[in-house]
DNA sequence: GGCGGAATATGTCGGAGTAAATATGGAGAT
DNA sequence: ATCTCCATATTTACTCCGACATATTCCGCC
């Protein structure tokens, strides 16, 4: 049973990538090469069949497989992997779900085209940004932050009850205390954009905060890096909170286009930088 | 193996949710019964553990399990339903990775609450409309159609090429022919709008096209009760064409927004009927 | 060229054993 | 006597295995 190794070490590879996103590792893809490390971090407490599927994934996003490539048969790529095929199998229906590949008797698990991926959903989403972004897929979120923002808080504006502004101005005092630099303040932006979503009442665009802030959560990685920090965002952010408070759903439409418009300006920089380097 | 019996009868009431927007094969099946349950009685590409995440995916979606909710072990499921361990486990990783449910060991597996659930997944917008949909749900996809297909269609003005335009136009003239008192119609106008969504050559945007492709699909269904379908649609369409084809962004934006404002003034007054009656 | 059988990969099954999280109980301290 | 803390027990999901069934595709046959 020495395939227990690159169990553990697919495990670890996928280490928490959903709910406490946190570097994507850069476990250099070993091969072969295991290293036997095990009890140092314990049991990671993920599964099996999900680090599989995080391998996966990512080598899909990333475009090792191509749509319309077909993966080796269940047997051999399980083997290959040194786990059971039910744990395979499993991985497989997940990437199944999230509409990346399709498998057929006798045809195989191929990848399907791209249109057909559930890019929104929040594991696809850190799966594409476990490597190398692709930087039009950034610029495409981004727009869709620009379309769906301002109007999410134009409805806020009108809907907000007296919890959501609390929510807000939570938020906003936590954003002032702890600033963008460290992760608390990063995670009080996410919770001001998401209570502006949850205002709006609408279950729809609700569920476009998951992705938006998983979104702006894998760009600010790139903010991070060109270590500038000029803007000074809490006056934008207190310009939404106050429209929006006030009733008055013009300007929260606004001052929340400025907010992302700015935000856009800052990433692109920052890619600008990432790339020159 | 008398238990194949349920099998057979979860595969056939699993056909109808048809979780492959690829060709809707234009045969149509002819039925005279304007699909009403095109339960076509053969089941035949489904698969097992899809019919079960579909019987449970309604089951949840319907209320019948709610969030918090734990559901029956795994062996005690499995053999209620009469499928094996492994099939049920596959079921249940399909809804694991749509975030409808979560499990671990001596917790057992429970329902996540609603705003973890990825609501604009195809397949979940199918179970969620498997049953009596929820009303209010049904307007916010509208607010959602509302806000995102305007802000294509300006993004489509800017960046339509050729092909783009040509799809329009197949699409456009293939509703004229149709009509949308039929399925090739209706599928036509499936067509120009998704025509928009990929023009606009937004992939985040793109994705939410399949989402809202499917909420204008079972949408539809009511306004096929309400059988008054007062409005020409084609002149509002051409409308946004031409928009395109000019690049004229905020025409283009304006003219999808009256379009989507009357399918919602549509919509609604269908459901207002259906509900009286 | 259409048709039927063989080959092959996915799909389904049942069981056995492992690992993890909760519940339980007891020992010691306050 | 009550509380805290820790070891243990139990329950449940997780993983593995080997076999059989089923559905396609492919190829030879008519």
């Amino acid at each position: 049973m020495a395939g227990r190794a690159l169990l553990t070490q697919l495990a670890k590879e996928a280490t928490e990538t959903v709910t406490e996103p946190q570097f994507p590792d850069k476990s250099e893809e070993g091969k072969g090469t295991q290293d036997e490390r095990e009890s140092v971090t314990r049991g990671p407490g993920r599964r099996l069949h999900g680090a599989i599927a995080h391998k996966l994934g990512t080598a899909i996003l990333s475009g090792q497989y191509q749509p319309g490539d077909i993966l080796s048969g269940e047997v051999a790529f399980a083997e290959e992997l040194k786990v059971s095929r039910s744990a395979y199998r499993e991985a497989i229906q997940v990437l199944t779900a999230k509409g990346l590949v399709a498998s057929r008797p006798k045809a195989g698990t191929r990848v399907l085209p791209r249109d057909r991926w559930n890019l929104l959903d929040p594991e696809v989403l850190a799966w594409a940004f476990a490597g190398e972004p692709d930087l039009q897929f950034v610029r495409d979120l981004f727009e869709l932050r620009a379309v769906v923002e301002p109007a999410a808080a134009r409805l806020a504006a009108q809907r907000r009850d007296k919890a959501d502004l609390k929510a807000m101005r939570d938020a906003l005092s936590a954003m002032r205390r702890h600033t963008l630099t460290n992760d608390a303040g990063r995670a009080a932006d996410r919770d001001f954009h998401d209570a502006i979503l949850r205002a709006s009442h609408n279950a729809a665009l609700l569920v476009l905060s998951a992705s938006i802030g998983a979104a702006v959560h894998w760009t600010t990685r790139f903010k991070q890096r060109a270590r500038e920090l000029p803007r000074n965002p809490i006056p934008d952010h207190a310009l939404v909170y106050e429209a929006i408070a006030d009733g008055n759903g013009d300007a929260a439409a606004e001052a929340m286009g400025v907010l992302v418009q700015l935000a856009l300006e800052d990433t692109a920089s920052a890619i600008q930088a990432a790339v020159r380097s």
